[in-house]
DNA sequence: ACGTCCTATTTGTCTAGGACAAAACAAGTA
DNA sequence: TACTTGTTTTGTCCTAGACAAATAGGACGT
């Protein structure tokens, strides 16, 4: 059925490996190898494509592309595991909740799930909500995507739909003028914001004037962005899979960008695996931005 | 105070444009020029920067990069309209309505543009509301936006906060489990959504079960989440922006992956430049996709 | 004047291999 | 254990050439 083949830029977009890299990769490893059409032009079989997105997922989980490579087929569940064990140690009680959850993502209903959360919420309130509940259920979906047992398209779905329930929860809070402005956006190649909106929410609630400008703001552009806006503080959103190589010369560079007294906090899973820096203020668990917050007002009166 | 310098994936990050293109425009055009750094590498100034950004937008306008590079700077206002004139030809009485919004929006003022659509929504309906105030605006944003009276962060606030109301709208209608089973998505490299919103909206108030799956999947997962989902129909989403000379072969290949029963429709401002395709079903507005759906009924009894 | 076909130019993407620096690892030492 | 140093791995950048798809311009016929 899947006689379809697929060009070097196809191949790009569809693993995210750049074309440069399934070059090299071809040249050292032997690996893809694909067939060539009439213009002597690459063309990826369906079957190595999935395989580079896997052999993608488990370098993103921080394996090295060497060795995965090497590994015939075998690799598939055995690396699964490695970064996550420590994590997750405690709430052994909400555990069962969250995974049944989970399981309403993977049956793929989406309706339920909503209902469910939406219930969640209701009892919770939106802060426990997401610190309880959001927080925790992203990591399992992150550590179930990471070793296999998610699919993209389910990882997709579970996004989606907690989005959406994030952004309609933040819009029922009443605007308070009080508290800082601050920014939210991601920069290009940064897809992703779930982890920006849960800050949204616990910065709403603590009142802080929230701006959202969605994803992949080009960096000169939130220079201007902060500048129109005023803004206290741009905040930006770093996932696991962004290459960290670019992140210390990206913050340098926006950090010139911005205002001098304008504060630039950079959180997301992204930043665990960078340096210190003095460009911007690193941010790691949602109670680090609610700390920062707090130490923000702190030192403006 | 901007001395910052761009890497050449900064620039391709920032800009859209690929290393390739950058390198070859050097080559051909002589510009841009940037200078090298140690190793030999491109060092864009930020000037450059902004004018390629700049040429880009105009390029996704119509115009061709040769003449755009040999206009020195008077293009700016210069060259703005073309395409655009002949929208928009009636609906001057809403016309000024819309202007106020968008006025908003040039404000920065957000709390009051939700609060205005809020209540646009309440009176019109979502169905009208869709139609007559969220589609014809995002086109006069659009027309803002490509003859530069919009920044980039302006529409991105424009962006962010109407994806926030249709959200919310859709949310609260009832699930009716009739109609086709629709999976709403787009291919990697897009990640505009809005008019897949406003077809969810649409396809929604008809009583279609709708699956969002946001942006950017892969095209092998989207045949599998059609799979999962028993997808009756997959939706995609091109913008203006996104290259045409791969939607035809994209095309192609997703109707590959796709289950034989399964329908494949591309609508968005992106596929009104690309010729007929029997890989799927073209469609340009939103009536089209509203006929479209009632065309699938009429087939399926 | 309008549409159609054909040719010429423009433009983007691909290919090849070489070079190098930053990151990750390994090993040796305090 | 914690640091420093050397070695391997790995990604990105470089040049320069080739070609095909898209577009523009012109000739032709209606």
């Amino acid at each position: 059925m899947n006689t379809a083949t697929f060009s070097i830029a196809a191949v790009e977009r569809d693993t995210g490996l750049s074309k440069d890299v399934l070059r090299m990769w071809e040249r050292r490893y032997g690996f893809p190898v694909p067939s060539r059409d009439n213009n002597g032009e690459r063309c990826y079989p369906a079957e190595q494509v999935d395989r580079l997105r896997q052999i993608k997922r488990l370098m993103d989980l921080g394996h090295r592309p060497g060795k995965l490579i090497a590994t015939p087929e075998a690799e598939l569940g055995a690396l699964t595991s490695r970064r996550s064990k420590p994590v997750t140690p405690d709430i052994s009680a909400d555990e069962d909740e969250l995974g049944e959850l989970l399981t309403l993502i993977k049956q793929h209903d989406a309706a339920a799930y909503q209902q469910a959360m939406q219930q969640r919420l209701a009892r919770q309130g939106l802060q426990r909500f997401v610190q309880d509940t959001v927080a925790p259920l992203t990591r399992l979906v992150g550590d179930n995507w990471e070793n296999g047992s998610f699919e993209v398209f389910e990882e997709h779905l579970y996004t989606e739909l907690t989005k959406r329930l994030l952004r309609q929860a933040i819009a029922t809070l009443p605007g308070g003028p009080r508290g800082p402005r601050v920014l939210l956006t991601s920069v290009p190649e940064e897809q992703h914001i779930l982890g920006l909106l849960m800050v949204e929410a616990l910065f709403a609630l603590e009142g802080a004037e929230c701006i959202p400008l969605g994803t992949q703001m080009p960096l000169l552009e939130i220079g201007r962005a902060a500048q129109a806006h005023q803004a206290d503080i741009v905040a930006l959103s770093f996932s696991q899979a962004f290459p960290p190589r670019q992140i210390p010369g990206l913050l340098q560079q926006l950090r010139q960008v911005l205002p001098a007294n304008t504060a630039l906090w950079a959180g997301g899973s992204g930043v665990t695996r960078i340096g210190k820096t003095s460009d911007a203020e690193l941010i790691t668990t949602l109670d680090d931005a609610l700390r920062a917050l707090a130490a923000w007002r702190g030192q403006h009166t």
